[in-house]
DNA sequence: TGTACATCAGTGAACGCGCGTTCACTGATGTAC
DNA sequence: TGTACATCAGTGAACGCGCGTTCACTGATGTAC
């Protein structure tokens, strides 16, 4: 080999985290390879030496965001857990900061929409993911009548999501906040008790 | 004038409702203005003489597709009040049925993650309406703690529209139908007492 | 009633542009001697 | 150490295509007499 060994994998890791963040900021069709190519200091042309298309880019990198995402949800105030561990990810996730930050963002408020559009891996690398949220959320939370701990993980994603994408959309931010509140009081009244 | 009074406006309807469809089913960009024209069984260069701009367009369908869900949030189930009428607006929302039918469903989930990237008109479109969903919610709604009742409703949109994102995203149908059915139950055991 | 005419909603070709993808080439790199 | 060479990641021009928008035109319509 005439080039560090590494020096390939280093610039398709660079096109991959460019990626994440146009995908992001304009969506699957608007997102183009020129633009990604772009935002990773590069030229279109050579995107075909490292993807095989572009379809093939979006479905690995929103396999990758989504693994980075579930060590946010994993890791994250590891000190803590039960519901005071839900509360510190749900104070996160449903934050001002990250409404403003599309495209460094939880990739599921702008990019699940895309999926019933986009091609079979995407999908399957989102229902993979999905599982390992939930299944690092669950140990956190109760079952109640008949719904499990899972059942309770997934309405709680969906919250969070809903929140987030009904917080973008509205060009108030006053309003977008009130969002943010809503649900997190919504969250917190459904941990039980410690509601304000 | 020599074409029947309605005519023209007769067209600009079709054209909007062929619109109403074609962007929930491929989305702002996606969605073109020679793909609305040929569901609307009309060519392309026809359109400037109803719209002054795919943007317009867009604004114009988002408002209208708005009003016409804030109708069914309304005045389905009339019979119903309180957490009976929410049960059954519920039921309807997030069920197989609507997850199916992107193209004549709500036009939150397909198109709110859009909003960000649209224009101005069509984010005040998106805030009018959700001020009229939240307040045909909250009548049956109930405070709790120290969230208001339209807090609350914003919260159960939230929840709502990030269940059906969700459901939609994965390719088993089996387990979008746990994602739906998971929501239901978190709204069922928040409206209290009648948990099964 | 029948014919000539004015209207204007809609057609279809054309525009400049950016798309995803291909491919002949370049030039910085490390190797061989 | 210095020079000639082989490699290959990345360039940039080109492809066919569909986009949003424009505009000269068409032809079905209702009107006038």
């Amino acid at each position: 080999m005439r080039y560090p060994a590494d020096h390939k994998q280093k610039t398709r890791q660079r096109i991959l985290d460019a990626a994440a963040v146009v995908f992001r900021r304009e969506g699957l069709q608007a997102g183009s390879v020129d633009k990604v190519m772009g935002e990773a200091g590069l030229t279109a042309g050579g995107f075909y030496t490292h993807f095989t298309s572009k379809e093939a880019l979006f479905a690995e990198m929103l396999t990758e965001a989504l693994r980075q995402g579930r060590v946010i949800f994993g890791k994250e105030d590891e000190g803590l857990t039960g519901s005071e561990r839900i509360r510190a990810i749900v104070g996160k996730y449903l934050s001002p900061a990250h409404r403003r930050m599309i495209d460094r963002g939880c990739p599921m408020p702008p990019l699940l929409p895309e999926l019933p559009r986009a091609g079979e891996p995407a999908r399957r690398a989102f229902e993979e993911a999905l599982g390992a949220i939930v299944a690092a959320l669950e140990p956190h939370l109760e079952e109640d009548g008949g719904a499990t701990r899972s059942d309770r993980a997934l309405a709680l994603v969906a919250l969070l999501v809903g929140g987030m994408t009904l917080s973008r959309a509205v060009a108030d931010d006053a309003l977008a906040n009130r969002i943010l509140a809503a649900c997190r009081d919504q969250i917190d009244a459904s941990l039980g008790a410690k509601s304000d």
